[in-house]
DNA sequence: ATTATTGTATTAGGTACTTAATACATTAGT
DNA sequence: ACTAATGTATTAAGTACCTAATACAATAAT
């Protein structure tokens, strides 16, 4: 793994990585999580900031944890559905937003979103 | 103003902001802008809060200071419209970035941005 | 000349995040 | 029974950001 940076706490990003896993399955529903100290390993942090990052999952009921057993993403399929159209969505409302205050109109827009769409697809 | 939040660092919200305006001529080539107090009370934040905010954009190029009279808009056009540009593009990167990462088809995204976009447009 | 306003700098205190170093409770594995 | 691994909790220290309260230098306005 590479470094977490920029302005936003780690905490945060490492949500935002777990999450799009489930979302996009691939951290496929039931699959036991890594362990604390060992995330914090891979994630190169310290094991504080993961179990922060975790149970705050936990609260939104991504995750669930069995204590001495460890940690699984949940098994309700309509909440991970939920949570991947929620973040398209998001992301969505966020750009549709940031390029209105640029005063873009929609054509140059989905020109823009096609061009960078299809050029990464060809890798 | 309402007020500034999330975890971004307020001055850097207050940079993103003002960046925008000069982008898209809500503050035009040569403007002067507020003092530093002004705008302390107009963002309801710190004096120094905006220092640092201005200062990062005058060491940006964006913002020209002239002591004891106050801080202008650069005149550069060019560095202006390359400053639109380069908004435009990196939140289109961006976005291109998380869809891509939530396994979105190009149709997906386009059909959902122009639907964001023209819900907008109607208000 | 004096005053007011500008940008700028400094010092101090508070909060949030991160790290470090432990420690504890629980239980699966042996 | 014992060991190892799990999540969890605590205390302390450091850093970045924000606020508050000033103070200073320079100059436009009077």
């Amino acid at each position: 793994m590479d470094q977490f940076q920029s302005t936003q706490p780690i905490y945060l990003q490492i949500m935002a990585l777990i999450k799009r896993q489930i979302a996009t399955s691939k951290l496929l529903s039931g699959t036991q999580l890594g362990s604390v100290r060992d995330l914090a390993i891979q994630y190169q942090v310290n094991p504080n900031t993961v179990q922060r990052a975790l149970s705050e999952l936990e609260r939104e009921g991504l995750v669930k944890s069995d204590r001495t057993i460890g940690r699984f993403v949940t098994d309700d399929s309509s909440l991970i559905r939920q949570l991947h159209r929620g973040l398209f969505d998001q992301a969505t409302t966020h750009y549709v937003s940031e390029v209105n205050e640029l005063n873009i109109s929609v054509d140059e827009a989905v020109k823009e979103v096609k061009e960078k769409m299809t050029k990464g697809d060809s890798i």
